[in-house]
DNA sequence: AAACGTCTATAACACTTGTTATTTTAATAG
DNA sequence: CTATTAAAATAACAAGTGTTATAGACGTTT
């Protein structure tokens, strides 16, 4: 009756995502994408009404990208804030082109960091409600102390401002927490 | 001999610094530019042997605009890093462009954020050397917190994860410049 | 007034972008 | 084997980019 497919929007949004993740989001254009996939721009605009749209499921797909690494990422620290941390800036370190996009971009596509942690399993907010079980004073001073300063060290990885190992990092974010949790 | 210059190199770099300013650097092109200046592109390419450039003299510009943001920004806290951390803050609340452009771009203009701190008068570096003299036991590795903390909150109002007053950013800041300090 | 020299404007080139119209290709149905 | 039908390729359009060639405008000098 018809042709058959070839070139499925699984594969498009592969593509495109690898792209995003390589190269930078700005880079993921039709034309580019069509070569790298070894298509043409038709295919494109067939299963994706046009390029927003594309660019949105590329953007939703590094979010779970993101959450699937936080979830498996190993848990070294004592404090869940110090494993968010680790595991945060790990993220900005070894993929910096999804993590300019989710986190550091200002674009009007960008969840809040908070919607983007909650949304995962195993997930930080979980996390925070046993700190306060477990004794903490003000867990949400806490929080936005402590969430400030690992966004302030993944931000800075991606400037070259901070290059500290992962064992440098883990004791630089359990110091802090320390610091952070034991006043008034 | 000749006929006068209308558009000078000057006019053509305070218009184009003012559309980084309030527009975003990415929308510096020449057309533009020459747009709001009130001419065509070629007085542009007489005094500038390319965009490069201008985008260059712009970035020059935008670093002394910030240094005498910092150099002349209220000092309401009692240690250096606070009315840092303060300038900083306020600088990135305030001309986002601009922030952008210089402390969370990460292009390969980008000087260190260390450089362009040091360049200013008032300069922190010489504050850092104050705090050891008066007594402060590890101040490079305060100094490394904190700078991390006020990125971070800085970092943050970009994305709009962060807003808080004046008062309440003093607050944080002397709040945390304690934690990192009474501890070795 | 005429000629010269320099600044500006106009127009064009080559390239990239998103998007769409048209044509070709291929797989199935009769 | 032919006709149908959907997918893919080709090509084009309109808008944007940096840059440059050409033509025009203007002030000074002779």
């Amino acid at each position: 009756m018809a042709r058959k497919e070839t070139i499925t929007m699984q594969k498009i949004l592969d593509t495109a995502f690898a792209m995003a993740r390589e190269e930078g989001f700005s880079n993921v254009t039709a034309r580019r994408v069509a070569a790298k996939a070894g298509c043409s721009t038709q295919p494109i605009f067939r299963v994706y009404k046009n390029m927003d749209e594309l660019w949105e499921a590329v953007y939703q797909k590094a979010a779970g990208f993101f959450q699937d690494y936080y979830k498996l990422y190993p848990r070294r620290g004592k404090a869940p804030f110090v494993n968010l941390g680790m595991a945060y800036i790990a993220f900005a370190r070894e993929e910096k082109h999804l993590f300019e996009l989710l986190f550091a971009s200002g674009g009007p596509r960008e969840k809040s960091m908070y919607e983007l942690l909650n949304g995962a399993e195993g997930n930080v907010v979980h996390e925070i409600s046993r700190s306060r079980a477990a004794g903490c004073a003000d867990p949400s001073d806490l929080f936005m102390k402590m969430w400030i300063f690992i966004h302030g060290a993944a931000c800075m990885t991606l400037t070259g401002d901070y290059d500290l190992s992962d064992a440098q990092t883990l004791e630089l974010l359990e110091g802090s927490y320390q610091a952070f949790a034991n006043r008034h």
